[in-house]
DNA sequence: CTGTTAGCGCATTCAA
DNA sequence: TTGAATGCGCTAACAG
């Protein structure tokens, strides 16, 4: 068993208090002591206990992070960027990656406790009322990263906006038929991402008055080989589009699979435009919806040290912008 | 402030003694009693203090995990396989991303104490024989994967055999002017990755009596665009090689773009072979050699766990194999 | 300047 | 079956 304040204090010859004091420099202590002290924690190789130290002021010095579609490129470059400030402070890093719906739900009511964490930070997930009962009531310092709340201070993006934008771009270059491939609309974690960006599709559509072509939308797990499956099918329609817009670079990746296997060019016959700017689209050549991923994860922490130093600080809504990335991938359409 | 043990019992009109037996089970409590501990529990939406619960229990229900390279899809891969299995435990996560050799050296240093973690998993980091000091001297449960120790349980493989495997097939191939692109043999933490592929892309060449050109091999951080750029060098020598093995599949996207660049054909004017086998890799028809990221990560753990319940366990190495994936990017050499 | 003491919140032993 | 007391390792207030 590792030594305690209690054997250094012995080994020193003096009271717990003083060892206390030269390790938290809290008060004043005469250099002879100082020295015996530290001589003494030294040879001893001791290390103060983090969890008394905890209990004994009332606080973890542990933030949480809360983090879904961990496997997802565009998640870890979140959490990327919010390590890399967490690491630069005096706190411990809980991470809970969340994978399922039942996770979710045990995670959202179990974690945000004071006394399990000082602060949260949750990644792309939207509270429901009754994931905001736990948060709210517990009172720990919370802030979502890629999520809007009416009530917690949160970082986001204009999905819709940016959706918008990238299909206007299609529009612009003179497609009519375009495509939309995205995760499920009602996922199983209640996710609005799907939604916005598909109502971003359709306004940019509807105000030039192209109809919405249900059959242009697919839906289906944000994978590359279901987002090459749904292209697929979309490039089997008897009038396929001649431009897809997908969700996520990765599902945008499957797209280009798809092509290839289809023996369709890239940008000539079909066009395609991803969503996140990843480091693999750079590679991939692929058009994109740019989101400060990285940053996000930077400034979430930066707020959420922020909310931890003034409690009664009152709303903070950070929208991130977008930026659409013209590379190879689109073009104008055939003919 | 939230509730604590003893609000709990004062409204239940119970000792905390009896409050920390239907918390825990731990002895038999009357139907009765148990009804209003239960209901005073509710009201106070109480939840025990973690903290104190360690302190008592001398046990912080923590596994740490240390990872370096973490932007790299490899160790994000390792990590998933890692989370899976601490997800379903009793543990919480303690997450260290290492960065910068300093952080190394603070990380290794601090983390492994009794009283901060129960269990440490630390990936892809060669101990020297000071931070080997600071694990075995605190008597912290430690298991690595992808490195090796002879004074610690660890989940490796072979990188010599494999490196050597992938080499054998380019001259299986009929491959001669080889080139081998690798992070620098002396990284700033120590690792021996890059020397052991490297000692495996010497052996094969040996073998058959091709001489080492030390033109042909190139060392550079581990990006893609640092690898394109020695590409670009290799391709430009006078003798060009027609193949080029290199040291991650990051590294081999890097080597495909440069090959873009110069309008090179692969696999017919050059043949490219990776490693990890990363998702990307599939994507890019990459041949390369498969390690297995996400089994390293649940076996890391799960060997953890072993050693957790039994401390005087005997040293347990477990080799996890490797496979070369032959996709497109290999053919014989030109000509 | 420094030793002693009282909690922090909990699990657990010892009595009852 | 249960309440009260003890201690986990530490910080901070109190008293010298």
């Amino acid at each position: 068993m590792p030594a305690t304040i209690h054997d250094v204090a012995k080994k020193a010859k003096v009271g717990i208090g003083t060892v206390s004091s030269v390790l938290n420099n809290s008060r004043p202590v005469n250099e002879e002591t100082r020295k015996r002290v530290l001589a003494a924690i030294a040879e001893l190789d001791f290390v103060p206990n983090s969890t008394g130290r905890r209990l004994s002021l009332g606080k973890t010095h542990m933030i949480g992070v809360v983090i879904p579609y961990f496997s997802t490129p565009a998640q870890v470059e979140r959490l990327r960027g919010a390590m890399s400030v967490l690491a630069e402070s005096d706190y411990d890093v809980s991470l809970f990656t969340v994978e399922t719906a039942s996770q979710r739900k045990k995670i959202l009511e179990t974690v945000p406790h004071r006394g399990r964490i000082d602060g949260l930070v949750i990644f792309s997930l939207n509270p429901t009322e009754e994931d905001l009962y736990h948060i709210i009531q517990k009172n720990v310092p919370t802030v979502l990263v890629e999520a809007k709340h009416p009530n917690l201070h949160n970082i986001h993006l204009d999905d819709v906006a940016a959706a918008r934008e990238a299909v206007n771009y299609l529009i612009g270059l003179g497609h009519q038929k375009i495509g939309f491939i995205s995760d499920a609309l009602n996922d199983s974690f209640g996710s609005h991402f799907s939604r916005n960006r598909y109502k971003g599709y359709c306004q940019a559509l509807k105000k030039v008055g192209i109809p919405i072509n249900p059959n242009y939308h697919q839906q289906g797990k944000v994978t590359r080989e279901t987002a090459r499956q749904m292209t697929l099918s979309l490039l089997k329609l008897p009038e396929p589009p001649t431009a897809i817009f997908a969700y996520s670079d990765v599902q945008a990746l499957g797209v280009l699979e798809a092509a290839r296997d289809l023996n369709v060019d890239v940008p000539n016959q079909l066009s395609i435009i991803g969503y996140d700017d990843i480091e693999i689209a750079y590679f991939a050549r692929l058009t994109t919806v740019r989101q400060q991923l990285y940053e996000s994860g930077v400034k979430g922490v930066q707020l959420l040290f922020e909310v931890m130093n003034n409690p009664e600080m009152p709303l903070k809504c950070i929208q991130l912008p977008t930026q659409l990335v013209v590379r190879q991938t689109t073009a104008p359409p055939p003919g």
